[in-house]
DNA sequence: AAAATAGTGTCTATAAGACATTATGTC
DNA sequence: GACATAATGTCTTATAGACACTATTTT
């Protein structure tokens, strides 16, 4: 332990020395999540370095002297997916700090979760189909929550968290928005719920529900796919985040 | 932005040097929260430099290369709050990291906020009434959270996030625990709801509630204050927090 | 007996959850 | 007309909220 961990932030000298003593790294890590049908997925990066070489990783970088922390997020986020201006649900998840989750060095990273629509959205903030790799030609791939490849670090516990976040903000606010298209059929929706929550919904209260929300309204368009009657098209009254009662 | 803005964790070099370039410093801050009365306290330290000399903050100190996250935060709150050994409750609330939150240098925060009982109700984990000024002669005061003085950086906001936070918190779990004595009456738990909610409860309903909880035992005590009928005193049957259905 | 707080029950309204059939299009 | 998905309503149960009086103790 080095004598900076006994200064006390609120009683520094106006003329101390930020760089007198080592500090730890900053890193920010983004859980980008998107659903794809069935499955939840994840955008995940291959390393190509140790350690943890071959292990998949959440796409990160490290904070820099002149950029916010959420900005280090969007633009990691925008850097990996292609995502463009229009700028995707993107939330702080948490803060990990324990002394030895990098074998290398000290390394606090503050992880982000991000809401992107399936690729094949059509949506200007939905992701490229194929990820972009690293500049040193790492692999970046979408995988299905449930069916992991060995993560590095303390990834696994990352998405792990992003995931029970997104489960517990389905149950309270509109965020879906953020992963579905423009238009949809209220049998998207509640896929796209059932995928989240993992477990079947009954899809005469779902719609009961959904529809008492006023967060949807109809397009008046409809979806026809097969040899079945259409469906509605709704899209959400507002996109952003809305808690619900 | 110098170079290291675009360098990514996931890709780091085995060799690669973190100390090869400037890095932001790392503070723990802590929100101390205790209910007392009908006032919600917070734990401020009045600094004696500048910036923000005269100004109160929340106590807070760096992050050395050999400490976790939450051990700093515990270790702070300790000393600042003479609490003990037993573990008081202690939780992550959000990371801060705006560019110029900190005037002189790059400080990015990461703040906790931790729940105390009241000074005077003589548990092993409750604050000295008078907590412990800094090592530069700082005060350090409680002050009510609706009264507060002049406060330092962004201590305004990251305060009322720990009073969001703590009234959400108090609608689906138990950690009111956290801020009342080991025995206590049904009127005290209702008084530390009402003063965090800031609203008036209906006695009924809430006693209704609490006791459908499975969360709260009598003790077969009570307590007798004053000319009139004696309170029954109960204690909870976990002193960790519970989800609620 | 006056004062002061403790303690208690009913009714209503709303929300959640279980549950099965009809409607409408394509091929 | 066969097929496939869309769309819809009722009943039951649980929960939340409004609301006022009686009980017990001290002084």
């Amino acid at each position: 332990m080095c004598a900076m961990d006994k200064i006390d932030a609120t009683e520094l000298p106006p003329n101390y020395d930020p760089n007198a003593f080592e500090h730890p790294s900053v890193s920010v890590d983004v859980v980008a999540l998107t659903a794809r049908g069935k499955a939840l997925e994840v955008l995940l990066i291959q390393r190509s370095e140790k350690p943890y070489a071959g292990y998949w990783a959440v796409p990160g970088g490290f904070v820099g002297m002149e950029e916010d922390l959420d900005a280090v997020a969007a633009r990691k986020l925008s850097e990996k997916t292609g995502v463009g201006e229009a700028a995707p649900y993107l939330e702080q998840l948490y803060t990990f700090g324990k002394v030895d989750r990098d074998p290398r060095h000290r390394v606090i990273t503050v992880a982000y979760y991000a809401l992107l629509p399936a690729p094949e959205s059509g949506l200007p903030n939905a992701p490229t189909d194929t990820p972009v790799a690293g500049a040193n030609a790492a692999q970046a791939q979408w995988f299905d929550v449930h069916d992991l490849p060995p993560l590095a670090f303390d990834h696994a516990e990352i998405l792990h968290m992003a995931i029970a976040r997104l489960q517990a903000k389905l149950g309270y606010t509109s965020v879906a928005y953020a992963l579905l298209p423009e238009e949809f059929t209220l049998t998207e929706l509640q896929t796209t719920y059932e995928t989240i929550l993992a477990r079947i919904l009954d899809k005469r209260n779902f719609r009961k529900k959904m529809l008492s929300l006023d967060i949807l309204e109809a397009t008046g368009k409809e979806r026809r796919l097969g040899a079945h009657r259409p469906a509605q098209l709704f899209r959400w009254t507002k996109r952003e985040p809305v808690f619900l009662p």
